[in-house]
RNA sequence: GGAGAGGUGGCCGAGUGGCCUAAGGCGGCAUCCUGCUAAGGUGCUGGGGGCCAAAAGCCCCUCGUGGGUUCGAAUCCCACCCUCUCCGCCA
């Protein structure tokens, strides 16, 4: 969420920097919120002015009756104060409501390192690793995961629809291997927090994470306790401090987090969705990180490096694209996309975004610091990397590691997970 | 799911319509006393918002949340949330 205070005093460098994206409704949403602002403000002054009065008259009432003494007439002219207040209040609260609205359709504002124009210009920043030639006798994973008997779409589908993979045997034990693998490693190597939070949370939470309200329709929601699946453990772990107010001595929060991810990807079905590419519950372990303003351009590069550690784990060929103003995420003020090399497909397949949110979510959520003991809370910057979503992962590990036979080799840090060191048809 | 008890400031805890502008204590900060320490004295104490260029200052809101009654609500009424105890169900 935008700072209404920021927006009223710099005005015009707001608008700019939200031009970046290319969003036209952006400066109609500007132009309500600023108008509405306007409007509380001046109600404010009303109400606080009658309930000044309020408060004096009470008092007054108050003594007259301990003295013994009437109070019938100064409670009569309170009476039109009560009025006054309430009418003043009820104008308030709606002009808050509408206000709230306004901000939380409105998207963050790109970091100045951020290049303009749209997905083409997005930057490639480095890459790691060869990637693996694309040979004719190379299958897609699909193909490869179905004949080895690992990936099982078809009665994914079965069960649950197009969308929902089912992995068995050797496939199912890479899942949780790779699981495994992340989070010792990230825990290990890079000093983060391991959480396990609950895979339901509140309509709250996915407004403070930005998932809401504008993108209701990707989401799973369950009515009856009006609870909403997690797209990403983001939302419950940038959530965990929601409210609270952090001793600044005990920043950085790192947090690292297996948890299933459902998405509805409304609209998304098609060419490049095949396989694992793009599917309604898929497992992932996200790293989130909670900073000081000053450090958190730093952590973002931090971060970014503790995601590809993953790639170069496994030896997969990367990758780390920075993506243009036109193609952030809603909420995301500077993102790195690591896209590992998939030789069945021949494809880039992004297997994490990392980014940088500044205060954003900070704002929503109600997540906040104090710099030195005693001084005034502020808003923290937030963080969050995919280390890594599973299904991309795999398919590119099938992909690279398979061999002519059919078979394909296991890594070697997942080979003590997997207690296999190579994986064969039935 | 049923019955009961409860939710007050950083923490404990008092408070059944107006001297609550929330007692008292603990903790914390400042300061004084003090050879040092301990003990003690005095003062201060959270969060949000408005006026203001800003500060100072003044004002408003905040007793789980949201409504309501009333001239006036921590206090009365309604709904919801959470915690605890017991019962039921359950991996």
């Amino acid at each position: 969420m935008l700072d209404l205070r920021r927006l009223r005093r710099e005005e015009a460098a707001v608008r700019a920097a939200l031009a970046r994206r290319g969003d036209p409704s952006v400066d109609g949403l500007l132009d309500r919120v600023l108008r509405l602002d306007a409007d509380r403000r001046a109600v404010i002054q009303h109400v606080e002015a009658w309930k000044a009065k309020r408060n004096e008259v009470s008092r007054r009432v108050a003594d007259l009756k301990r003295a013994g003494a009437e109070a019938e007439p100064l409670i009569e002219e309170m009476r039109e104060v009560s009025a006054h207040i309430e009418e003043y209040d009820d104008r308030l609260r709606t002009l808050e409501r509408e206000i709230e609205d306004a901000l939380l359709l409105l998207p963050n504002t790109p970091h100045p390192d951020v290049p303009a124009g749209g997905a083409e210009a997005n930057r490639v920043v480095r890459t790691w690793g060869e990637p693996v030639e694309a040979a004719s006798w190379r299958k897609p994973h699909w193909e490869l995961g179905a004949e080895l008997g690992i990936l099982d779409l078809e009665r994914g589908a079965k069960l649950s629809g197009s969308g929902f993979p089912l992995f068995r045997g050797l496939g199912a034990r890479l899942q949780r291997a790779l699981i495994a693998f992340m989070l010792d490693w990230h825990v290990r190597e890079h000093a983060y927090e391991e959480v396990y939070p609950p895979f339901l949370v509140k309509q709250e939470m996915m407004r403070g994470t930005g998932h809401l309200p504008k993108f209701a329709s990707d989401a799973y929601h369950v009515p009856s306790d009006d609870l909403w699946l997690v797209p990403t453990a983001e939302v419950p772990l940038t959530n965990l401090h929601a409210g609270e107010i952090l001793p600044g001595e005990t920043l950085p929060r790192r947090y690292v987090a297996y948890t299933p991810c459902f998405r509805r990807e409304a609209g998304a079905a098609g060419r490049e969705t095949r396989g694992l590419i793009r599917v309604h519950q898929f497992d992932k372990v996200e790293l989130v990180r909670l900073e000081r303003p000053e450090a958190s351009d730093a952590a973002l590069e931090e971060l970014t490096r503790h995601a590809e550690a993953v790639c170069r784990a496994l030896g997969l060929a990367y990758r780390v694209v920075l993506l243009a103003a036109g193609d952030l995420g809603f909420g995301n003020a500077k993102t790195y996309d690591l896209e590992v090399w998939a030789p069945g497909c021949e494809r880039w397949l992004e297997v994490s975004s990392c980014s940088l949110y500044g205060d954003y979510q900070a704002r929503r959520a109600h997540l906040r610091y104090r710099p030195a003991p005693g001084a005034k809370p502020e808003h923290l910057h937030t963080l969050n990397g995919s280390a890594l979503a599973l299904p991309r992962t795999v398919g590119a590990l099938l992909e690279c590691y398979q061999a002519r036979d059919g078979s394909v080799e296991v890594p070697p840090p997942l080979q003590p997970y997997l207690q296999s060191e190579r994986i064969r048809g039935v």
